[in-house]
DNA sequence: GACACATCACTCGGAATCCGATATAACGGA
DNA sequence: TCCGTTATATCGGATTCCGAGTGATGTGTC
């Protein structure tokens, strides 16, 4: 029996970007964080506080992984993190859940239009 | 020189939920709570604490106002807020940075899928 | 070699936010 | 009269945010 990705909805904005950070790629924490400052063109930019704060609560929750093996060129101070499938249904899910509000915000705004642009 | 709405986003799913609330119509407290269980399909419920912490900052902020007149018909209780130019314009902003993220988030859930569902 | 800057991981503590329990009271119907 | 709903609001604990700071290694430059 599966865990229900609705569990788990809304996302914060900072974990639905790491989660979707994370989407692409396995990336290490450093790479999250330009990841998500490239993703955002650096409006949105995530500190090393609210990173860890969230990997560690994403791995409690099955979401993320932490990926043993290295690639062999690389840095070794590096530690991955990889998407779990339940990540993935988890993001999946929460988009979902936007593009409904957002179709929503697109109907108000559209007919409620009090003074013209 | 008008305030750049770029300067509050991202918004929080709380506040997403509330600005959204108001874009419709004016709403009094009671009511955004109900609204906003029902453009989630109950699966977000906003609580009172969550709710006038909102109220209270973003009126600060400007982004929205109290409503001074009642409704003639209505129940004497009620205090309604509006949704102001911008406040408006902070929805539309956050809206659009919304759409940039779910645009990424689709292309990498096609096209990374190592496993097939 | 020395210096600076980028990369990389991580901790800490205060601030901001969330959020349900609770209080209070008017309304509306059985 | 009694009760459930409507309605505003506060309180305080829990959670989350988030930048400053620590420490170390890599990389390039003078």
């Amino acid at each position: 029996m599966r865990e229900d990705p609705q569990r788990f909805l809304p996302l914060s904005t900072a974990t639905l970007h790491i989660v979707l950070a994370l989407a692409g790629e396995d990336r290490h924490g450093y790479g999250i964080m330009q990841e998500v400052a490239r993703q955002s063109g650096a409006k949105y930019k995530l500190g090393p506080g609210t990173l860890y704060d969230n990997l560690q609560k994403l791995i409690e929750q099955g979401i993320i992984e932490e990926r043993g093996q290295k690639a062999d060129d690389d840095d070794p101070r590096r530690r991955y993190y990889r998407l779990s499938g339940l990540g993935r249904g988890v993001l999946t899910a929460e988009i979902a859940r936007l593009e409904g509000m957002i179709r929503d915000a697109r109907f108000h705004l559209r007919a409620s239009k009090p003074r013209r642009a």
